[in-house]
DNA sequence: TCTGGGGTCCTAGGACCC
DNA sequence: TCTGGGGTCCTAGGACCC
């Protein structure tokens, strides 16, 4: 565990906080408050933490590639997205362990109670990290030092698992802090260290570049966010555009104005699945194309959401990606609408399908409004679409589990509806 | 060594309306 | 009859993030 502040060279868990006589709006936007919570290497940690024979190792949850890598795989060069062949060439005794979704999502709910019991002001960005604003708080809990040392404490004790935390002004300096203070560290950058602790970093560590954008960079010279820094914002927008230069720029002279927000809402809902190489019959693909229509309506629902647009993607061999979408004129959350829509854009893809093959095949659905919100009168509009589809699926579903709702749609096509044509 | 599954945001052109 | 500018929506692609 490391603990520390930046631009001294501090070992205590706390820093002494000036407790000035600013008035307390000024004191608020200068002070660090924003704390950035980020569990490290999640998938294999919670695997570590079920599996004590795993604790020690090197462990890589997936397959295929790799989602997650532990600290100790981590060491020997694994990373994520890795094919699993290439991570076992870089660590002979790697443990690969198969992806147990359920436990992740669990654990990441009592993360997220822990955090919402520590202030009000959180913003989710996965599943494993959050904004928590918690300058407010000064009174009641602290200083952001002594409340981040103690949600860590407690995401320790009561969910076991190892989490790192950045504490700063802006929201973009505490996740870079959190990158920095990991494994298990707590890193507060202190607005007077900001310059001195962002400047020497490499390019790649801006939020918003990648590979692309970093090539880019390159190519004028500039290396570090110093050099950035240094840069004339019109030059950076002739390079990168107008939204990635201006936003870069930003980032790079310490101005990140975002506020930690509450409430966001989802704007898609989406499934996708990986299809091997070689050929697929326009059969296997609808019956594909079924299973993660039926996913993606049944989360729609859950979430008490309705969408207009589906969107149908897909990748080829060469690994390009086209997607090919519709809006609705109404919001639905019905399978049999959805499923209809989608297999009109795979029609409409028929030709590419045929000439390139397909690798994925995923679909998404946008546009999301509440349920129940009433789709005004439209003349000549039908009642509700008949529900045998979803009938049909659940039973499926309920018998032989959610794997077989493909292959049953691939079966039952022909007879006009999804019915239970399985083998035994 | 071939590369999963879930998302977000931005850009740009065309249709359409005023 | 010919013309402009602004705004919104849809579609498609691309970069990026975890």
């Amino acid at each position: 565990m490391s603990t520390g502040t930046v631009g001294t060279a501090c070992e205590h868990a706390f820093v002494s906080e000036e407790r000035s006589a600013m008035p307390h709006a000024a004191r608020r936007t200068a002070a660090a408050g924003i704390l950035h919570a980020d569990l490290d290497s999640f998938y294999a940690s919670v695997e570590q933490r079920d599996q004590p024979a795993l604790r020690g190792r090197p462990v890589a949850v997936g397959g295929g590639i790799v989602l997650a890598a532990s600290y100790e795989a981590k060491a020997c060069g694994v990373s994520t997205p890795m094919g699993s062949a290439m991570a076992r060439a870089l660590c002979p005794e790697l443990v690969e362990v198969p992806p147990r979704f359920s436990a992740y999502t669990e654990a990441s709910r009592a993360v997220f109670k822990i955090f919402r019991d520590t202030t009000p002001l959180v913003e989710p960005v996965s599943i494993d990290e959050a904004f928590l604003d918690v300058g407010g708080l000064g009174r009641l809990a602290g200083s952001p030092e002594h409340i981040a040392h103690r949600l860590r404490q407690r995401v320790r004790a009561e969910v076991g698992l190892p989490i790192s935390v950045g504490i700063a002004r802006t929201k973009f300096l505490a996740k870079v802090a959190s990158g920095s203070a990991k494994p298990d560290g707590l890193l507060l950058v202190p607005p007077d260290g900001e310059r001195a602790f962002l400047h020497p970093l490499p390019v790649e560590r801006l939020w918003g570049v990648g590979k692309v954008t970093a090539d880019k960079l390159h190519t004028l010279g500039l290396r570090t966010v110093a050099d950035v820094a240094a840069t004339d914002t019109a030059a950076l927008i002739a390079l990168l555009g107008a939204h990635t230069g201006r936003h870069l720029a930003g980032l790079a002279a310490l101005a990140d104005e975002r506020v930690v927000q509450t409430r966001r809402r989802r704007k898609s809902i989406g499934a996708q699945h990986a299809l091997g190489r070689g050929r697929h019959t326009r059969a296997e693909l609808d019956g594909s194309l079924t299973a993660l229509v039926d996913r993606v309506v049944r989360r729609l629902r859950t979430a008490g959401r309705r969408g207009r647009t589906v969107t149908l993607r897909l990748r080829f061999a060469d690994f390009q990606r086209v997607t090919r979408s519709t809006t609705r004129w109404d919001g639905t959350d019905s399978t049999a609408e959805v499923l209809a829509a989608a297999r009109g854009l795979l029609d409409a893809a028929g030709t590419l399908i045929a000439e390139r093959g397909v690798t994925l095949i995923g679909v998404a659905v946008s546009n999301l409004d509440d349920a129940g919100q009433p789709a005004l009168p439209f003349p000549g509009d039908a009642a509700a679409p008949p529900p045998e589809l979803d009938t049909a699926l659940d039973a499926i579903r309920d018998r032989f589990g959610s794997a077989a709702v493909g292959r049953a749609a691939l079966l039952g096509r022909d007879s006009g509806l999804a019915v239970p044509l399985l083998p035994d």
